[in-house]
Parts: C-alpha cells; structure tokens; sequence
DNA sequence: CATGAATGAGTGTTCATTCAT
DNA sequence: GATGAATGAACACTCATTCAT
C-alpha cells in the first residue's frame, strides 16, 4: 500500500484523532488503553504507532487541533468596532459554538485536557495558548472601549478579560457535566451583562 | 468501645488524604501510584487499605471534603440583604479565599477532580453538588432581587447563577495554570461587574 | 509475608539470578523473556521487578557474580613463589574448573556476556575487570620470572599475560560450543607449553 | 536469461550485508531492526527481503563469509614445510590481519557471532567450520612435527591445536573489548612461545 | 493489627514480516 | 519489480490490591 498520498497520510491522522476523541470522551485520556483506540479506529496497534510515537502525541495533537479551532472564533474580534458589539458577537459566537451537539465530546475532551496541562508542559502551552490569546485581544478591545469611553474607566482590562475568559470556561465545564443545560440562557445573561457593563451612558 | 479512639482513626484518614493531596497535585491522580501515597504518608500499603476500600475511595473523599470547604463559604449568603451586597460579599469571600498560597495544592486537584468527576459517577455527584447549590442560592438571591427591582428583569436567575459560578470556576482554572495571577485585579472586575449589574437604577 | 529476614530477600535474588541463568543459556539474553524467567522462578512477574529493577540489571547481577567467581581463582596466584610453579597451579585452577559440569550453562552464559559487554557499558567493566586484573597479576608474575631468569626475556609481560588469558578464553568458547571437549588433554597442552616456557635453563 | 545480472544481484547482497555488518557492530544482532537495516542500506524493506528470507539469513550469509575469509588464510598452512615455520607464518597472517583497522566491525561481529552460534544451529556449523578445520589443519602439522622431532612428543596434538585456536580466539575477543591493544607485542609474545615450543632439540 | 512482599492482569510500545498498490 | 504502510503477536514493565506472617 505503499506511495500513497499526503491525503491518505493525513485523513489515517484524521481517523485515529477522531477515534481517541471518541475513546477520550468516554474513558478519559487514562482509562483509554491504546488498544481501545485500536478498536474504534479499526487499524492496527502499529498502524497507530506510525502516525503517533506515543500516546502522549495524541493528546497533544488533539490538544492543538483544539487550540487552532477555537482560535478561529476570534478572528471575527480583530475589528476595529465598537468594543460592546464585539463582545456581544464574541460570546454569541463562542458561547453558541457549545450549542451544536456534534461538539459535545469535545468538550469532555477539554475538560480533561486542562487537567492533563498540568501534568503535560506540551499540553499546557498549547492549552494556555487558548487562553492567553483570547485575554490579550479582549483585553485590547477593552482598553480601546476605555479609551473611547463605552466601556468603564477603572478596571484592568487584562483582569476584565480573564472574567470574560472564566464566563467561557465555565460554561464549557457546566455543559460538560450536563449537556442539557440551557445554552440560550446563560448567553441571554452574558449578553445581559455586556449590555449594562459597556452601556453608552445617556 | 473502640480499641483506638475515634479521633485517632479520623486523624489517619486526615493523613492519608493530605498525602494524597500532595501526590495528586504533583503528579494527577493516574500517575499517582499507591505506593507514592505510601511514601508520602509514611504508613504501609496495607495500613492505607485499612482506612480507604480503594484508590478511587481516596479520591471521592478527597472531593467530598473540598465540597464541603466550598459550601461553608455559601453560608454567609443566605441572610436576607440586598442581593448587590451579598453578591459582592461571596465575591470577596470565593474569589478571595483563592489568594491563599496554602490553597495552590487544591486548585490543582480540584481541575483534577472537574475531568475526574466525568467518569466517576461519585465524584460527579460530590462536584455537581458543589455547582448546583451555589446555584439554586444564588439564583434565589438574584430573583428576590428582581422582586426588589435590585436585579435587572428579564433575566433567567439560574442562568445568571450559572455565569457566577463560571466566573468563579474560571478563575480556579487559571490560577491553576498561573498561580501568580493578580487575583485583586480579578475580584475588583468582578465586583465592578456586579455594581454595573445590581446598580439601583434612579 | 512482610518483615522478612535479610537472608530471605538474597535466597529470593539467588532464585532469580539462577533462573535467568538457565534461561539466558539456553535462549541467550534476548530471546529469553521475562515471562521465561517467571516461568523458569515460579515467581510473578512483579516479584521480580522487586529484585531487579530490569532485565539488563539481571544480566549484570550475573556478569558481576561471574566476575566474583572467577577472581577467587585468582588469589592462589599471589605468592612469590616459581613463575612456572604458579602459571602450572593457575592452568590446573582456571582450566580444571571448566571440567565441572555444573558450570556448563555459565559457559554458555560467559559467551554471551562477551557480546553483551560490546553494547552494555554496565557489563563491559565487569568483564573487562575480569580480563584486566589477571592481565595484570600474571603480568606481574612473568615479570618476576624475568628478573629471576625462569622466563625467557624479550617479551613483554603483557602481551604474554594476554596470550595466557586468551589460552583460558578459548578454552571457554571452544567448550560452550563443544561440552565433550577433552579438558585434560588441553591442560596437558597448556602445561607442556608452560613447561617449555618456563624450562630451568642449565 | 534472467532479468538482471547475477552480478548485479550479488551486488545487492553486499550491499545488504555491508549495511548489517555496520548495525550490527554498532548494536548487536537483536538490537538491530530491519529498519536500521533499511536505513543504512537505502533500500527499501520490501527489497530486504527479496534477498534475504529472513534477519537470520543475514547473520547467517555473514557468518558464512567471516568463515569464508578466514579460511583463506588457513591455505598457507597446507604446506610441507617446518610445522614451526609453518606455526610462525600462521601466527603473522591469521594475528596479523587483526591489526586492520578496517577489520574492526568484523571484530564485534565475531563476538556476537560466537554467542550466536549458542543459538542458531546455522550458525554454529558455520561457526564450528571456522575452528574444526584449523584445528585439523593445525593438529596434522603437530602431528606430523611429532615424527619428524620439531615437536614435542607426548602431547596430544589435536589439544595443542586447540590452544592455538584459543590463542587467535583470544585475542579477537580482547581486541573486540579494547581496539587500542599492542598486537605487535602480542605477535611477538606468540612467536616466542612458538620458538620455545618447536626448538630443534639439539 | 500492621506489614510489605507477592500477585498477575494489563499497559504502552516494538518490530519482523507481508502484500496491496 | 519495488515500495513502505500495515500488521499483530510479543515484549518489558507497572501497580492496585491482597494476605501470610
């Protein structure tokens, strides 16, 4: 099977990624035996070990995919808007992302990621990559709204943006531990805050 | 009548899930063997089986007893006050006690035990609990102050509850992942937030 | 079975080491598994792992008791008596040994451990010990036979010392590889050849 | 008529076996993959293994050459002349070559080979050729030294040859170990021996 | 009752070999 | 014919738990 395209290298990536996901998901990242991510793959133990050197490369690998997909719901935040509108898109955008169902098991998977950051330094830059990235530019967009006044004077904006950062996170693990909870809502409340918190005074 | 004293057995368990704790936070709990507890405790394999049926039992009264710290700063909320003015003081008291240097070890477990609790059914239950009553108090808080016209209507109460407790889990995170973080800076968002929120309109 | 005696834990590391023995002899270091030498003990697998921190350190616990053996040999060269008196008593010593066929599977073994020394840096000091101080003693010894003229001079010590120790490598290779080989004829040989060596000039 | 040249065939066995020579002095038979293999050859695993069913048959084919190259030298020695020429000759050639630094991979490989050939029943006849045969070669010329009085009698003859064998094992082994090592002196050490052992009585 | 040596199923990983392309 | 991705049995080693002493 040999001299086989770059596509079929990365779509056997695609598979096995996947595959631990779903295991991840399910088991966490320990209780997964590599053989368990052998049977949803469908490949062999060495198969695996081809594209993988070892399990931990699997994790950070997802770790990354992770990091790069969630680092793309910023790049709506760059704009020069007003500080409040972007806000309120950003947490429609990455609050309504946690609504879509196919991403449920994602969430599991990031929940023991942080945990696994740190025991990992691999994993744990990576993780606060997502976060780290996030504070600055919220936090960016909140000195400008300082500076233009629609947002108040008084608050470090590096710590305001960690707020923000925690209402994410939080949610992320809420949704984690109960997948039914009201996603609607809690970004009605988000939204609510903004609104009072950015409010252009009369 | 018992051969040892009550206190006396309680102060081992209290050994043991101190050692643990020590060894969960350096290592997580799956790279954390029995016999590094063993070391750290000093005791012998056999007396620690004594005293917890298994491993897992180590964790889940690790959890509980975390729970159960957490839940003791809910108490100084349940007066009847002004809901502005309950909020801010369980910001204080939540956020605040999290500045405590003594506390770093448990930060570290407790994101352990957030992963953990996705697989064990019992500690799911002990750490949904330490979610779910804070919210029920806090969304009480944040009703009667509607009624009062304190909170702003229109908003769900649990929802609101909800991103609370997220802005408290949020930060658990990312001390953990930064122990130096400026927490002052992050109550004092928190507490800009909640005076934006609950500002007596007039 | 804790608290146990000193004598215990070093019968238990005998058990081992002699089951490995017959293991590596006949399967050689690298096709004899670990489950080869449970088997072989009657221990588990953990048991083991209790004595000896891996497979090579097994090999190495050999190659040094070898080494201890062999030394003891050695300790009847150290008088100041005749060259040839020594050198003869050394053969009969060294080589007669090799006539016990309780000591067949070391044979076997020692061929191996020369190999193994090649990769291993643990096993070559051992056994380079094991080839230098006879080296060294027998060295000295033809040194002394050529001031007091009962060893030809004009040769170097060394390189005869070597020749001596390869005389009793050989003999060892030769004998792995054919047990029936006749000792005594070749200890017939080696004295004929120390005898002409050393011969009382008159 | 086949496709390619025979030549062209062999060259790639060489090629193979060169490849092995090279990993296998570097890291002994069963430390070597076929990957490394592979790697120092620039082939391609499939390929291997078109001209070699097995990594045995690799040890085997060299083996097998080892023996091969070895013999030749043994063909000076078939000769009528003074067996104590005869020896001296052999001694230069056989010791000799071992001063070829290029000769150095071989050396490690010898050493394996011996352990091997514990093992390999393939092996071991190769391995046994290249000793029995000198053996015989060398014990006729004891033999034949015997009448005509350059040798000692009363030795058996096929003993004697023994330990010239162990005296060219020996030192391939000691060189294997420490490739710095003085075979001049060595040489000369044997020399004497030999002058001593086949004076012409007079 | 405490001890800690023993257990053994299970782990992540390797690698000689095959065979679809 | 050549390739090299795939195979999967086997490997060295671990560790939660037990129980003889």
């Amino acid at each position: 099977m040999p001299r086989v395209t770059d596509s079929y290298l990365e779509s056997r990536r695609r598979q096995i990624m996947d595959a631990a996901v779903v295991c991840f998901a399910r088991e966490g990242f320990h209780r997964t035996t590599m053989q368990d991510i052998v049977g949803e793959t469908g490949l062999s133990a060495g198969a695996i070990y081809r594209y993988f050197p070892a399990k931990e490369d699997i994790v950070a690998a997802i770790a990354a995919e992770h990091h790069t997909r969630e680092a793309a719901v910023l790049s709506t935040a760059e704009t020069a808007r007003d500080a409040g509108d972007v806000l309120r898109d950003l947490a429609h955008a990455s609050l309504g992302r946690l609504a879509d169902p196919a991403e449920q098991q994602w969430r599991r998977v990031t929940v023991q990621l942080w945990g696994e950051a740190l025991r990992d330094e691999r994993v744990m830059r990576i993780v606060r990559g997502g976060l780290d990235e996030p504070i600055e530019i919220i936090a960016g967009l909140l000195r400008r709204g300082q500076q233009d006044g629609s947002v108040p004077a008084g608050i470090d904006p590096v710590s305001a943006a960690r707020v923000c950062a925690a209402i994410f996170q939080g949610l992320v693990l809420q949704q984690a531990w109960a997948p039914e909870l009201d996603i609607g809502g809690y970004i009605g409340a988000v939204i609510a805050l903004i609104d009072r918190f950015t409010a252009s005074s009369h």
